[in-house]
DNA sequence: CATGAATGAGTGTTCATTCAT
DNA sequence: AATGAATGAACACTCATTCAT
């Protein structure tokens, strides 16, 4: 039921995965206890499915990644990604969050998380070969996608004050230019 | 005590703080449920105790970063300082973790936590600022302690394969660069 | 609900409140703690809610004394309080003694308490008001009410031998003399 | 050892028996828990130690129980007496209302206290046994222990404003009258 | 399909008691 | 005799999960 994934994610979101109850998701949702397992086996299923729907949404973000390179049609598509990743976040965070820290406990969220991580990283690394400009394409297409995480979460949170498209702009900027060594666009 | 605050290091970097029960770090430690609620209050003080020894780690720490420029010993600075700050994670990880996700309910941990990174963000914006070659420095000292955290975290927990020194190259190359546009020292 | 009331009072009776155990009372109302904690927010709160029933008992029971005065009229107003009294005794003694008792620690319960007994004790003196004999009013009616729960506690728990009516008569003749100096009805 | 004999008294009479921990009497009695110990075997025997200090003031007090008849002279016996309970009320108070309560669960202390209420009680039937002006010579007694009792709480606790004087007579005028159906000395 | 009252295993916390020093 | 750190059994309370309606 899409009031409960919805409910999830909120709670989720509020609260982090291990101190949401099943009554507080119920409760948002507006529904029983007894409806919620009607339709998800527990409450790791709930985040299971989340995974699943996350994880669709950014298979289609990293097959639109387009190619990468040190001029400026590579920042823009750079930050198209960062822009594309930032809209998944803001409904997805509480799922990525979970597959970042790393202790749900479920394999099958792991395994999911994993693989759609390790996806973009081959996807970037793939489109980022050709500079060879860095010690090692693996930890920096990590690096990449441990900043680009905490970037989105303080963006989503609000932590961050500012405008979303300077920081945008700042981060991209460091990004390609950490991975191409180019001066990038001059910042406005 | 020492014993317990080990012991809660370790199976907070092992389950996670929310999954660790009292009775995990009590057998880890070797002693009794009485004995830890001698030197702590709860489970929250125990994680507390570890945020102040952490956080004066990481005092001493940002006090000794150096001046970080363009040059090879810019560089030299930021690799020190990313090494100091790796080898500060990989005792207390879980701290640092839990402050960067944020969700332990402790306002005294919390405030421990912001604290700490506040220090190392100003240092650090303080000694970059005078390159100006980022559109907003707050947003770039986020993203890289971001960075940081990250990196450290899949170094601590050897999901990342290669050498440390490797990996320590290429994420402060990529650091330097993307804060300085310099090209830095060639990859060997 | 109702059962988990019944089941506090019997076994409040039976140990006392500090010395009863949750799992006493889940145990003789035939529940779990789930559901007790379901009613309930904790042990204390059980007491509270059996001291609202019981201070309303003891409204009522204010609310119908009679005139008491030295003649035969005013000896049976006041012998049928103190049968009154009894009654509500026989079902609320636990909440009467953490009263009397005055060691529970919650505020609330406390209240009540003062609040019913202040409200019989306005009663009596309010009715006896007129004859003057007694050096001080109050100290009279807080004497009076501390011999009718002690009274009520040994005629409920069986500690004295002997026949409830003789029972009644004998100290319902003790405060009437004492509070009038008549003679009162020659004891059969 | 005095100390936590006087301790024991001191914190019981503040939180009770039930919820003093043996901590509270140890820092009170500036001692160490080790040393309680050494003197008693554990909590309860501390309050039957009490118990038989107590048992001795009351006897020695139930000793001196004068004559008491429906004159002048009986009046003011019976007003030294309650003076002299009130004494022992002053320091005993915890023990008193130990036995009163019923609820300590030790056999020795029950025994104690039963065994020193029954002999005052028999003291006071068979000093007043001659009037046979009330239904029931055992339930008189019990009653007017039970108002004995409650008017020291009363007094002990300063739950009950007012010159202890005017107190002593008031009681001691109730319980005169109620007992003789005498008039007394009138109240100043 | 939907409900929500009921469950009980699991966990945090307390505190009387012991014993090595 | 005195200490106080250490112990662990006992208890209060939570919350994911079930099932009769």
């Amino acid at each position: 039921m899409q009031r409960l994934l919805d409910a999830g994610l909120a709670v989720f979101a509020e609260r982090g995965y291990h101190a949401t109850r099943v009554d507080d998701v119920v409760r948002v949702a507006r529904t029983s206890h007894g409806t919620f397992y009607l339709y998800f086996a527990n409450k790791e299923d709930l985040l299971r499915a989340l995974a699943v729907d996350c994880a669709a949404r950014l298979e289609t973000l990293s097959g639109a990644i387009g190619p990468i390179d040190a001029g400026p049609a590579g920042f823009g598509a750079l930050r198209a990604f960062l822009a594309d990743f930032l809209a998944v976040y803001e409904r997805y965070g509480p799922v990525i969050r979970a597959w970042m820290e790393g202790q749900v406990g479920d394999p099958e969220v792991d395994r999911l998380g994993l693989h759609a991580f390790a996806a973009i990283r081959s996807v970037l690394t793939d489109r980022m070969r050709t500079v060879g400009a860095v010690a090692d394409d693996e930890v920096a297409a990590t690096a990449l996608m441990a900043m680009i995480e905490r970037f989105s979460y303080v963006v989503a949170s609000q932590r961050l004050a500012g405008d979303d498209d300077v920081v945008l702009d700042t981060v991209a900027q460091i990004v390609h230019r950490g991975f191409f060594g180019a001066p990038g666009p001059t910042p406005a």
